[in-house]
DNA sequence: GGCTACATGTAGCGTTTCTACATGTTGGCT
DNA sequence: AGCCAACATGTAGAAACGCTACATGTAGCC
């Protein structure tokens, strides 16, 4: 899969797994990882900094705790974080159906 | 739909529709707005300069001709064309198994 | 004379993902 | 003790590519 094919699709899924429980950042590498079938294995230079931008737009709100001696930083949605990802989920549809519009034709 | 959701999906599309008929840059505009239902609407300054990479990549080639009074640089897939875009169908579908992998669970 | 559709192109911006680096803890193996 | 893998977070800088805005010109209709 080419680097940045991804653009633009990144936000719903993390938001999409941060949906179903709050998670810290090295777990939502994991969870991506094992819901796309070990396909998605996210350098961290590309999370955090998303993590972070997510943030900053409103989307996530984090938390620091301490667990067994590490610190992590738990996202969780926040309510504009929420619309974002069902409008990321229609977006999605509307892309998928365009692009299979325009590469369907006599696909073998 | 946002603005750079295309990026790494937009070669395969354009050597699609090539695939189909050899045709200019013009109406190769037309053929993605019509294979999409109007939802892709390349402006200029994404088109062109794609096709001179894509033909610099080797997977176009070019040819100049005069219809009407307007001249038309005509593209047509290559060998590497071929290929690249059976390639880019079968990433295509990857890519759409990893995001609807991640995006699926308790989708309403 | 002016407008729309046809037709091609360039310059420069902005966004986002990537690579590479930086730091530190815990726990298991030898 | 020493080493290494897994856990955990982060930054700096590069690269890629689609977008806006601009630039140019023809054909045909009103």
């Amino acid at each position: 899969m080419k680097a940045d094919a991804l653009r633009g699709h990144l936000d719903p899924m993390i938001l999409a797994v941060v949906e179903a429980a709050p998670l810290h950042g090295y777990a939502i590498m994991e969870a991506l990882l094992e819901r796309s079938g070990g396909e998605l294995d996210l350098p961290t230079g590309t999370l955090y900094p998303a993590l972070r931008r997510l943030e900053r737009a409103g989307y996530l709100a984090s938390e620091w705790s301490t667990v067994g001696g590490r610190k992590r930083r738990t996202y969780q949605l926040t309510s504009a974080g929420h619309k974002m990802l069902a409008t990321g989920k229609t977006e999605w549809q509307t892309f998928r159906a365009v692009v299979e519009g325009v590469l369907r034709p006599d696909t073998p």
